[in-house]
DNA sequence: GCATCCCGCCAACTG
DNA sequence: CAGTTGGCGGGATGC
């Protein structure tokens, strides 16, 4: 799909205040909304490539994020990589054969199954034995990568830091553990080679909140206080019997029901932390709940179609698809257009907790209607 | 005040 | 060598 794209720059995560004012909304900018978002995207049938590009600008953030998502998605076996800038979509179902992988990688790797506490782990199934810095495991070399040639130093260093292998390694702690439950802090230090120094560790936990957050989007993790310590914990959750599409679904109520406090954050209009972008950049995808109707409440019905970021510059919300609803109104008219977003707007269809949410939802469409009427006079919106 | 983690610089890598 | 990839850590935000 070849898309005259927006610098994702301007869609920005931005709230405004009763006063006016704007601050930055850190929330509506995580790795974990980006990943559910991400997921909501593209975990579909049908798709087959992922362009980084073309995610990047259907998210609206910087191609940069993207890099972090699709690392950590590689590692589950989600996405593979086919060339620069372009993946193949594997999509969930691939997740439970990776996850073995993993599982007998850590295993073999180790003699035992270690301890969440004082187990030890390759930093570097592939790489890591041409490695120069002092990790633990340095010596346990996973038989696969034995005849792979060996890179630069430079380069391999470079590997063994990457976003990818550090997930594929917190992952086979608790996949290789008796212990389910893990701080990111003893997942650094057993990560690293080199617990003792500080900077390295905060480093790595950095790290691991990046990938903690995608994962626990995915619901694969969550986050926990340790029962005694009071400490945050992550906790395993696993596969737990979740069908693919009950994992994707759960990853977008995950991202309300523990990043959000109901109520109390009404849009995703929010500011990057100094710039402005227009007050309608509203994250309608964050409020949206997967089907499994069962209740009480039918949301407005609502069709949902990509339109050219191109064309919705300001419009495109923080890390959301450049997906916006549309209006009944709308629907036999776009129906035309609109392809394969239709089975996702079946799928995901909004349901509001709360009739803030609904009012929201409301005002969001007439302004999208308003604006849609105006594009629409001047320039057909492109599909994808 | 500590936990969290976004942001974007810039070096390494790649075609 | 231009474009891609992604490590890294400063520092803002959240609690």
């Amino acid at each position: 799909m070849a898309l005259p794209l927006p610098s994702p720059s301007p869609s920005l995560a931005v709230k405004e205040s009763a006063s006016g004012s704007a601050t930055y909304c850190r929330k509506q900018k995580s790795l974990g909304l980006l990943c559910s978002n991400f997921l909501s995207l593209y975990n579909r049938d049908g798709v087959e490539t992922v362009g980084l590009d073309e995610a990047a600008a259907r998210l609206g953030v910087e191609r940069r994020r993207i890099y972090d998502i699709v690392n950590v998605l590689e590692s589950v076996g989600v996405l593979v990589r086919k060339a620069k800038n372009t993946y193949y979509w594997k999509g969930m179902g691939a997740i439970p054969k990776a996850l073995e992988q993993l599982k007998e990688q850590g295993f073999r790797n180790n003699d035992e199954p270690i301890d969440g506490k004082s187990g030890k782990i390759s930093d570097d199934d592939e790489d890591e034995r041409f490695s120069n810095h002092s990790a633990s495991f340095q010596d346990k070399v996973d038989p696969d990568s034995m005849n792979k040639a060996p890179g630069s130093f430079k380069s391999e260093n470079r590997k063994e830091k990457s976003l990818g292998l550090l997930t594929k390694n917190f992952l086979k702690l608790f996949l290789c553990t008796t212990s389910d439950m893990l701080s990111l802090e003893d997942a650094a230090k057993i990560l690293l080679g080199d617990a003792r120094n500080p900077s390295l560790t905060r480093t790595k936990v950095r790290r691991l909140y990046d990938i903690a957050n995608v994962l626990s989007s995915m619901n694969f993790i969550e986050k926990i206080h340790h029962p005694e310590t009071r400490k945050p914990a992550f906790r395993w959750l696993g596969m737990r019997g979740q069908t693919d599409s009950e994992r994707t679904a759960n990853a977008l109520v995950h991202k309300e029901s523990k990043k959000r406090t109901f109520g109390t954050e009404l849009t995703n209009i929010c500011f990057k932390r100094s710039k402005m972008v227009s007050p309608i950049d509203v994250d309608i995808n964050e409020d949206i709940k997967p089907v499994h109707l069962q209740g009480e409440r039918q949301p407005v019905k609502c069709n949902t179609d990509m339109c050219n970021s191109d064309q919705v510059p300001d419009r495109v919300g923080p890390s959301a698809p450049v997906c916006l609803p549309k209006s009944c109104d709308e629907e036999s008219n776009e129906a035309k257009k609109s392809h394969d977003w239709e089975s996702l707007a079946s799928t995901y269809r909004p349901q509001y907790h709360n009739q803030a949410l609904r009012d929201l939802f409301v005002h969001y469409m007439d302004a999208w209607k308003s604006w849609y009427s105006e594009v629409a006079e001047m320039d057909p919106i492109q599909v994808i």
